[in-house]
DNA sequence: GGCGAGATCAACCGATCGGTGGAGGCCGGT
DNA sequence: ACCGGCCTCCACCGATCGGTTGATCTCGCC
């Protein structure tokens, strides 16, 4: 018997799940939460086998909670279940300690071996994202892929329609050393202008909507 | 008796769904969706009383497909029920001829009241989306906050790293339209440069990531 | 039949940007 | 102790962009 707990922000989606699970009886899901403090707490009190967690819910977001579980040492495996396969959501997921990274759109057999292997605690991802992976394990990129925090500041500031100049004042640094992190930003993310940059940021999630 | 159509892309979400109307003695889910293309088929045979449609599908997505409907002659209600309020999504869907617009974080009785409401002709809102469209309606702002399709090409092509000469000779015009379409764009989308319009489609949800 | 909106083009200006080729300092890991 | 990554700065150049004004054409709507 495998107790499970479920962290997502869509009452409908939890329904789903529950339900699906609740049809098979291998599985009996154990509790229910609406964002990551709570998924926190109930993992805690439950120590369920594995959790399945969404990334993006109001407040604590799912990585970080992620992280928090395995300071607080809770030894439940965590199972990301989510929309995005960008690359700024998988690794850091990895990286945070989750066990398997699926996307929402898996059928529901492939879910229910997942969750299986992730019990016995085998890593499990989706397709699509051992793709993603992939090709930034292969191609020594792994470091070009990200940019450092004063890199993706400048680029904040230009995505909200700063000139270098006035980003070197919001900075406090001159405008030539904007010019030199934009260098290096067109460089890493493979663009060659800003307008092309804030898009390709926007498309691997290191910039996200509002 | 109300008969549901179910159109969305994850399986998790239609399983969620069915099983939520399943419980419910005046429900009765007569099918599912996968895309829209399948969604129209469907309803066409089905006649549902109440469609519930996501936006976001592969192939036909859900705003093409209730216009479709709409075109047919099927009268069935269309509920849309997706993830995003931004502007870009809400007010095209009604336009289409949805009749309710809920947000997925919605919860289940709400859900429930809303897909009553939807089969008895009765617009439905979620309070985040009638807020939104609130903004849009107060404001004489609604024509400002569409681009034209050749402005929202523009913007595609210079999201993509092409100088105002590049994006001229794709598009077969002079390099001062499209200047002049970059210029009507920053006025709608209240900005003054290209990286600012590109970081503001995609807030906005005109331009979506990959 | 006119009116507005969208799409198209022109010429011109100053401001900004992208690119080059440097340079130095600070920090953490080998 | 050294090397590499990150952050900082300078000067110069041509290319591009943002802004302005004004113009023509087509289409759908009233």
């Amino acid at each position: 018997m495998i107790r499970l707990l479920i962290a997502d922000d869509h009452p409908i989606v939890r329904d789903g799940l529950s339900g699906m699970f609740a049809a098979e009886p291998e599985f009996e899901v154990v509790g229910q939460a609406g964002d990551g403090a709570e998924a926190i707490r109930l993992a805690e009190a439950l120590r369920p086998d594995v959790i399945l967690m969404d990334l993006q819910m109001p407040g604590m977001n799912g990585l970080d909670a992620i992280s928090a579980l395995a300071e607080r040492g809770v030894r439940s495996r965590v199972l990301v279940l989510t929309t995005y396969d960008t690359d700024g959501y998988v690794v850091p997921a990895i990286e945070a300690g989750a066990t398997g990274y699926l996307l929402k759109d898996a059928p529901r057999d492939e879910l229910l071996r997942a969750v299986r292997s992730a019990a016995e605690g085998r890593p499990v991802l989706s397709p699509s994202v051992a793709d993603t992976l992939m090709n930034h394990v292969r191609a020594p990129r792994a470091p070009e892929l990200l940019l450092s925090p004063r890199e993706l500041e400048v680029l904040q500031l230009v995505a909200s329609g700063n000139t270098n100049r006035e980003a070197a004042r919001h900075l406090f640094i001159s405008e030539a050393t904007v010019k030199t992190h934009l260098l290096n930003v067109y460089a890493k993310l493979d663009v060659s202008d800003r307008a092309a940059a804030v898009a390709e940021a926007y498309n691997r999630g290191l910039l996200k909507p509002s």
